[in-house]
DNA sequence: CAGTCTCAGTTGTAT
DNA sequence: ACAACTGAGACTGTA
């Protein structure tokens, strides 16, 4: 046990771009992570035989067809023992660090518990009966027992006062029950994993943002509730808790399952639901153990997200505060007081002494996105010294210099870099800039040209231009309605027609991400009145995120991002001239244009996500566009099997002219200067055997080829 | 020892 | 400005 605790760390391999940390996800353009092989026949123990699953490139892709995830509950010996051993660091026993009786009582099977009894025997979930319920007593018992934690709690709260659920928690509940139907989930939750795996984390992290944007979506349509924060992070954490969509419930000391330095997140509720760090709202996470001499507890991971005054001038080094005194809480009333050696900080203490391992999370400022946060996970630390002093406040503040285990890939001394390029603005600090701006302008930011590989100086000519030529447009039978939403296309406006051609909600949230994944987006034309801020013009706007062309290993010239990418934000469309058919295909033949995109009926875009949120792409009529003479950043993406962006046809419609535009959006959270990979797709026509490449994307269950 | 209660603890979003 | 909600620990009840 002794000699465990310090020495449980072994470093991944490569750096943060490794090509190991691709996940191994089913090829095509699927959205969703698959998970096609039973235990012990995963791919991660046979990459070289995996099987390549195909989807006939023709479709149809009738709703179902997929299969969901079935969550299956590998054993824990081939979690542990198998393929994973070779790719994770888990050279301490799981077994051994698992608080024997508390850690479970409290954690998971805690909620197994009070969530498995209110079913009846279909599995049908108990929901709106209990509402109007006149027995007061009755009814906390009776609440006790529901489905949806949060209620529980405000009604455990509440003894005695108003309730009634309101009309909005009952649209949430049947938005969430239809939404885990359509993931198969709405049974005894018997999903839990204790141990992750990359595919496993993408899952539920991608379920997690589904359900969040869905509940925003939900939320967005009505009319705000003065006095009421809507808050669909925690709403959408709380249920998919509740069903047991996480993993890593077991805390542990050093690296998580499935979990990479530099990994990115978006929301406390995600770093809870992946096992990295449990609780929502401290900063130190820690577990006691029993079978150590006084039940002694170590921490296991702290969070630096700027509410206290911690350190974090050198990368490697983190000078961390330690919990309570009250220092950050905003209510009336509380006394500012001395912080006390407990909890958080009795732990941080004891893992001083035991040299443990911590993983440190850094809470960083989106540049994207500034009223947000981004945690970055910076790998481990130990902690090496600690000591009081007088904090601002004029009370007795606890500090710990943690200090970074050394060999792990780059990860918070790279967003360090990153911004200090951005002010500098012409990165000349950097080495291997060929060009500041490769758009000379043409863009609203910059794209660096960069490449620090070897002597190339760039890529061969072409004219920037961004966005996409048509030489005529679609005629449409009938003239399209154009909306007169001076302020911009609004989410619960039926009357507005942009929103009724969506399906009377509006695609993307305020902040431009992609609420759900569409068919067909239909965006504002140019003939409508909206300005061209409006939210329903988020793929005509511009580059929103600062992107680089850079050259790559063995793939010639690629993109990645400086700036950390939600998943599905848009990133950029594929410029470029729509050309004929014909003439691509004389092209193919000549093998003149490596850059032509094909948007020609239903090969491409196949990506879906499960369940019922899945729809195939719809193209209403087939464009091909090259970009070899004339393009934007788009052109310079390569071929992924495993991608983390997909495309989707994005239609502008005025009056009785109609453009299908192509937007790249990103399928996960990608940190930053990660590559950007798309799926190219597999042969739709006789005709592209000719087209076909071999594939270096280098992922796990790379399919050897592309088109 | 199992169940129930209390409360510390920050965040994300609305104003 | 504020409400959101988990998990730990304290407390209570039962075997």
């Amino acid at each position: 046990m002794e000699q465990g605790l310090g020495s449980n760390y072994i470093p991944t391999s490569g750096g943060p771009v490794d090509k190991s940390r691709v996940l191994n996800v089913r090829p095509l353009r699927c959205l969703v992570p698959i998970f096609p092989s039973p235990p012990g026949m995963s791919s991660f123990s046979s990459p070289q035989t995996a099987p390549f699953m195909c989807v006939p490139p023709t479709g149809p892709f009738p709703p179902g067809v997929a299969p969901f995830y079935p969550f299956l509950v590998p054993t824990e010996t081939q979690a542990v023992h198998s393929g994973f051993s070779n790719t994770i660091p888990s050279p301490v026993p799981i077994n051994s660090f698992r608080t024997p009786i508390s850690a479970v009582a409290n954690g998971g099977t805690g909620l197994s518990r009070r969530s498995s009894k209110n079913r009846t025997p279909e599995g049908a979930v108990m929901d709106e009966d209990y509402s109007d319920s006149p027995n007061q007593s009755d009814f906390s018992m009776h609440v006790a027992d529901h489905d949806h934690e949060y209620t529980t709690r405000k009604a455990g709260k509440r003894k005695g006062n108003s309730q009634k659920k309101t009309r909005n928690d009952v649209d949430i509940d049947s938005v969430a029950n239809s939404f885990l139907a359509s993931f198969n989930l709405t049974g005894v939750d018997t999903y839990r994993q204790v141990d992750g795996d990359k595919e496993l984390i993408r899952y539920i992290l991608m379920m997690y943002d589904l359900l969040r944007r869905r509940i925003t979506q939900v939320e967005d349509g009505k009319e705000a509730t003065p006095g009421v924060t809507r808050r669909p992070d925690l709403r959408a954490g709380t249920i998919l808790m509740n069903k047991g969509v996480r993993t890593n419930v077991n805390k542990r000391i050093g690296a998580v399952p499935g979990i990479e330095v530099g990994d990115i997140f978006f929301f406390r509720m995600e770093l809870c639901l992946v096992g990295l760090h449990a609780p929502i709202m401290a900063g130190i996470d820690f577990m006691s153990f029993k079978d150590i001499q006084g039940g002694e507890r170590l921490a296991v991971s702290v969070i630096s997200s700027g509410g206290y005054d911690d350190n974090t001038e050198d990368g490697d080094v983190l000078i961390y505060s330690g919990q309570g005194g009250n220092i950050n809480r905003k209510d009336k009333d509380v006394e500012i007081m001395d912080q006390k050696l407990e909890r958080g900080n009795l732990a941080l203490e004891k893992s001083l002494r035991r040299a443990n391992e911590v993983r440190v999370i850094r809470g960083v400022k989106d540049a994207v996105n500034p009223t947000g946060k981004v945690y970055l996970y910076d790998g481990l630390y130990t902690v090496q010294q600690s000591w009081v002093e007088k904090g601002k406040s004029g009370v007795n503040v606890f500090k710990y210099k943690l200090v970074r285990v050394p060999g792990q890939p780059e990860a918070f001394t790279m967003w360090k870099s990153i911004q200090q390029w951005r002010e500098e603005d012409t990165a000349t600090s950097r080495t291997g800039v060929i060009l500041p701006d490769l758009t000379s302008g043409a863009e609203n930011l910059p794209v660096s040209l960069v490449n620090d590989v070897d002597d190339e100086k760039g890529p061969a000519y072409f004219t920037y231009f961004a966005s996409l030529k048509y030489q005529k447009p679609f005629n449409l039978p009938k003239p399209s309605l154009s909306c007169s939403c001076r302020g911009g296309c609004q989410p619960g406006d039926l009357n507005c027609p942009c929103v009724q051609k969506n399906a009377g909600v509006l695609p993307y949230t305020a902040l431009g991400v992609l609420l759900i994944y569409k068919s067909l987006i239909n965006e504002c034309g140019p003939s409508c009145l909206c300005p061209p801020n409006c939210r329903n013009r988020i793929s005509q706007a511009g580059l929103k995120i600062r992107l680089e062309v850079f050259k790559t290993k063995d793939k010639g010239w690629g993109l990645r991002s400086w700036d950390p990418i939600r998943a599905g934000a848009f990133v950029c469309e594929y410029a470029g001239e729509v050309i004929d058919v014909s003439t691509a295909q004389e092209l193919e033949r000549e093998k003149e244009d490596n850059y032509i995109f094909y948007a020609t009926g239903t090969t491409g875009s196949l990506e879906v996500t499960p369940g019922n949120f899945k729809e195939t792409p719809r193209i209403p009529f087939p464009i091909v566009i090259s970009a070899k003479n004339c393009g934007n950043v788009a052109r310079f993406m390569n071929h992924g099997c495993t991608p983390n962006i997909y495309w989707q046809p994005v239609l502008r419609e005025s009056d009785n002219e109609s453009y299908l535009h192509i937007a790249f959006f990103a399928i996960s959270h990608i940190p930053p200067m990660k590559e950007l990979t798309y799926d190219y797709g597999t042969a739709q026509s006789g005709k592209a055997e000719q087209r076909k490449k071999k594939c270096l994307c280098g992922s796990l269950n790379c399919r050897g080829h592309f088109y």
